[in-house]
DNA sequence: TTATATGTTCTTTATTATGGAACATCATTC
DNA sequence: GAATGATGTTCCATAATAAAGAACATATAA
């Protein structure tokens, strides 16, 4: 039941790290975390010792080390859903010449697993292992169409409804609703309601059982992700390779 | 001076967790890292709830949990090694179709930080955040060739020269008489010392100091790298990649 | 049913982590 | 160049914490 301080706290620090890529020092953490130098600096020691975290010894920053990558190598690969979905995903990407993105819902949060580039010269920049809320993204949306009521009622119940563009969806309500249409349609969009300049839309991935594991997406700027292109051809091009990367993993269905 | 035991602890489960994509039970924990029982079932509660460690209740298998995954999301992003590199890999592997790598060292180890994938059938098995020893392969080398005598000395009197192919070096005069004529070429070779049915080419990386900070390689199977090959082609189209990347980087050497 | 293997919870104990203080190092300012 | 301030490191007494055995719970197999 109770769990052991000491590893919450390095965890923390780990996960503080991880937003500072060029390191930071003890004294910024302990603002950030809000504990003494002094255990600060013996928790780093231990995760140094570990090669968890890496000292600068020139600037006495502290940063992630190469052991995380390590831990991290087998996480997607064993997963067959990005190795199933990966051949398709290229294909997608390629056809329509936009970054392809392959996610799972972990905590109530989406959560991006594999990432396939478009060539277009502007790159977004990468995102895997990167999470996202779930109710201003396409792929959120999906992946909360195909959960139990209860659960989407947990997710809504603990999710800020921040508004990110003019057209993100701000209340309990209309999010519901949005999902029920997913749900009918089959495909979510999301309509500069994360990014202003970006559309995207978002189709199911279905296990053997019917049941929605994953979800990928087509994302790019609005300009060149019309609603035009989307109705056209976006939204039959999506539910074949929603169907197709389904039937690869065992599903039967429709 | 001291470390915190409780967090060596969990960050020695961590690490054997990822030895298991697939779970593992406490019980053989215990046999693997030698607590008790109890002891390793607080700490992976902690561990879970701290979202690093996942549990699945169907088989009371503990795994890595995804944030992981997002630990190390601005792990590679940041290191301007692998956005500079990532193109001229790219164009490199399209040109003799086989896989590329690229590595540093870290703690007396290669670790694989990016690789581009040829479009043969066969691929290779994903290997980002993977280690593999110095001695065996030709990044290894090739990296030790640009290190300071003492590192080489320290790195080498820990390493364990386990023939892993019949043409693996396994003496340590041997190695430093390959690493010196690695120095004199410019380019390493692993001619089936790390598995039997591979071939590798590997050329340094330098930074704006001349300093080798990576290293990159071809490999593919003997029998499509073939000697001749690497004689005839390789060697030259290596050296001419590692000047371009090196340039990038600011170097002005030759 | 019993036995065995496993996961979970509880409680006592002493080990262990904690954080303040002292010290060290470095850069900046007067 | 001394003094100040900001930082990293080490030490140590104390109390809080984690450890592990035992008891309990659950599941599977004999």
């Amino acid at each position: 039941m109770s769990n052991v301080q000491s590893i919450e706290r390095a965890l923390t620090i780990l996960n503080k790290l991880s937003e500072y890529p060029d390191g930071i020092q003890i004294a910024r953490l302990t603002e950030q975390v809000g504990l003494t130098k002094s255990t600060i600096h013996r928790l780093l020691s231990t995760l140094v010792s570990m090669n968890y975290v890496v000292k600068d010894e020139e600037t006495d920053k502290y940063k992630l080390g190469l052991q995380v990558l390590f831990l991290s190598r087998n996480l997607l690969n064993n997963s067959s859903i990005v190795t199933i979905a990966k051949p398709y995903l290229e294909k997608l990407s390629q056809e329509v010449n936009e970054t392809v993105h392959l996610c799972i819902e972990d905590h109530g949060e989406v959560i991006y697993i594999d990432k396939i580039e478009s060539n277009q010269t502007i790159r977004m920049y990468s995102r895997i292992g990167s999470r996202a809320p779930m109710y201003c993204t396409g792929v959120g949306k999906v992946l909360l169409s195909g959960a139990a009521p209860e659960h989407v009622d947990q997710v809504i119940s603990k999710t800020d409804f921040i508004p990110k563009t003019p057209y993100t969806i701000t209340s309990k309500e209309a999010f519901l609703k949005e999902i029920e249409s997913v749900k009918q349609q089959g495909y979510a969009l999301d309509n500069s309601e994360n990014e202003e300049v970006l559309r995207c839309i978002a189709a199911p991935i279905y296990d053997h059982k019917g049941k929605i594991i994953a979800s990928f997406s087509i994302s790019g700027p609005s300009n060149r992700v019309t609603m035009e292109l989307i109705n056209h051809t976006l939204i039959e091009k999506m539910k074949q390779y929603s169907i197709a990367i389904s039937r690869n993993l065992g599903y039967s269905g429709s």
